[in-house]
DNA sequence: GGGTGATCATAC
DNA sequence: GTATGATCACCC
């Protein structure tokens, strides 16, 4: 495999990503010298790995965007044959605890979304995953309107969560951002707020778009 | 059929 | 366990 050199500025992350428009991840992978998995049961994260490394993504398991000296985040974004969104996007894990003082302002959630690199990616599942093409990536950063959705939404959920009732929490409160599991499995625990006031163990939550908002973005560009 | 809750792989 | 990358799969 030869190496990807980070690109030195937006500019050539765009001519990179704009590059692999309508290249299959079979092209991708091969020319990477990796093999593609037959599903994605078991390679959940196999696309967005694959899409990071070709661009050039110093990769790692930093709370941070991925191209931080570009103040951009990647995400691949699966679609379907009309280009809406077939899953929702993962953002960032949700703090439960130590959150007196924090604000939208400077939370990872905020921070994550301020631009974002969108890479649409063929994914209805009668596709074989080596056939899947990449679509036209999108720089995007939200608008205002955006930007008082999510922190309308965020707020709402911190607050909860403040107040100990993280377990009240589902991924039906919040119009654009949602709060969902976000662990090995049911059984992972982590610390969060109790009613009390104290300490308790609940299921990880992360954060995450729901597809009618990443919809939305996506339609700003395609119509 | 769509969305919510659950889950998978991996690095450290 | 916590973080990254997400999709799976069951229930409504």
């Amino acid at each position: 495999m030869k190496a990807i050199i980070p690109p030195e500025n937006l500019t050539e992350l765009l001519e990179r990503a704009n590059m692999m428009a309508g290249v299959s991840l079979a092209q991708i992978a091969t020319h990477r010298g990796i093999p593609v998995p037959k599903d994605l049961k078991r390679d959940k994260g196999w696309v967005g790995q694959l899409i990071e490394m070709e661009l050039g993504a110093t990769a790692g398991s930093k709370p941070e965007q991925d191209f931080l000296h570009l103040g951009v985040e990647l995400k691949t974004i699966p679609i379907n044959a009309q280009g809406r969104p077939l899953e929702t996007t993962y953002v960032c894990v949700a703090p439960l605890t130590q959150i007196e003082g924090l604000t939208w302002e400077n939370s990872l959630v905020c921070h994550k979304l301020q631009r974002v690199l969108w890479v649409p990616v063929e994914g209805e599942r009668h596709i074989p995953i080596g056939d899947r093409r990449i679509g036209t990536p999108i720089l995007w950063q939200p608008d205002p309107n955006e930007l008082r959705l999510l922190k309308q939404d965020w707020e709402e959920i911190m607050e909860l969560i403040a107040l100990g009732k993280v377990e009240k929490l589902t991924a039906r409160h919040g119009e654009v951002l949602q709060l969902r599991p976000k662990a090995a499995n049911s059984r992972s625990l982590t610390q969060s707020i109790a009613e009390n006031g104290s300490v308790k163990m609940t299921n990880p939550r992360g954060f995450y778009l729901k597809t009618t908002f990443t919809a939305m973005i996506l339609d700003k560009v395609f119509g």
